[in-house]
DNA sequence: GTATTTGCAAATGATTTGCAGTGCT
DNA sequence: AGCACTGCAAATCATTTGCAAATAC
């Protein structure tokens, strides 16, 4: 239900596949286009990828979902939530969030710049605790 | 010169073709796979895509070159170089460098998390001067 | 001289598009 | 009812691969 308000609140409809989207962005924070197309076809067997990529770009549009980059891998997706920085780990490329208000940083680049700037993203990689 | 021994030291060889990429990249910047092969066909007008993914491969594997990844746009690709932060636009999506040490930032990560973190990439976004 | 690299063409992989039918509000 | 959304198939775009000829060292 929260999911439904959510996406109306964007000025988009609420399709089943686009709140199961969403929920599954919850579940596992970050999900690849592969994954969230493996993931929701036990959910709607018959779901297309084209659905999938269109519904992505309908949801960044309005700013309800995030894409992450992360060099060598393939983008992933995220719900746009309070302010984390991304870690990956080199050997095993799993992503996790750690708490960071970049509201600091943001300041600071706009007293010294000529930019209005308004979001930053972090990328940190190194070796997580079960590659070590 | 320089930049035969730039890749020499890296264990590659230095091929025209290389050290063109070198000095396309210090001369931009950043620059995309597809900017870089219409740059670089004025001078090798008959070299291929195939030859840039690889040479883009391998000089990323000796970490010669960084890929820089902006959510929205194509890789882009630099010169490893001296700690900065980007800033892209997100109107007309010109990348930026702002220098900015994120040692610190690293450090805090090591202590507060239980990752061997070894590297940091800060994407900012916002308007550029001429945009705004 | 030998191992690497280049450039071509073809294969693969990822994303987008057009369109007819369906479903949300 | 009307417009947005879905799912299919096909088109497009991006990247990788295999291989023979060329080149760096």
């Amino acid at each position: 239900m929260k999911n439904k308000f959510l996406l109306q609140h964007h000025q988009l409809k609420a399709t089943p596949q686009r709140i199961s989207i969403i929920e599954l962005m919850e579940y596992s924070g970050h999900i690849s286009i592969d994954d969230l197309f493996k993931e929701i076809r036990e959910k709607f067997s018959s779901i297309s990828l084209a659905t999938l990529y269109k519904n992505i770009h309908s949801m960044m549009s309005v700013n309800l979902i995030r894409e992450v980059k992360i060099p060598g891998q393939k983008a992933k997706y995220e719900i746009e939530k309070i302010p984390h920085a991304h870690i990956v780990c080199k050997t095993c490329g799993e992503l996790k969030d750690i708490p960071f208000d970049a509201t600091r940083l943001l300041e600071d680049t706009i007293k010294n710049s000529d930019y209005r700037a308004d979001d930053v993203s972090i990328m940190i990689s190194g070796i997580c605790p079960n590659c070590k």
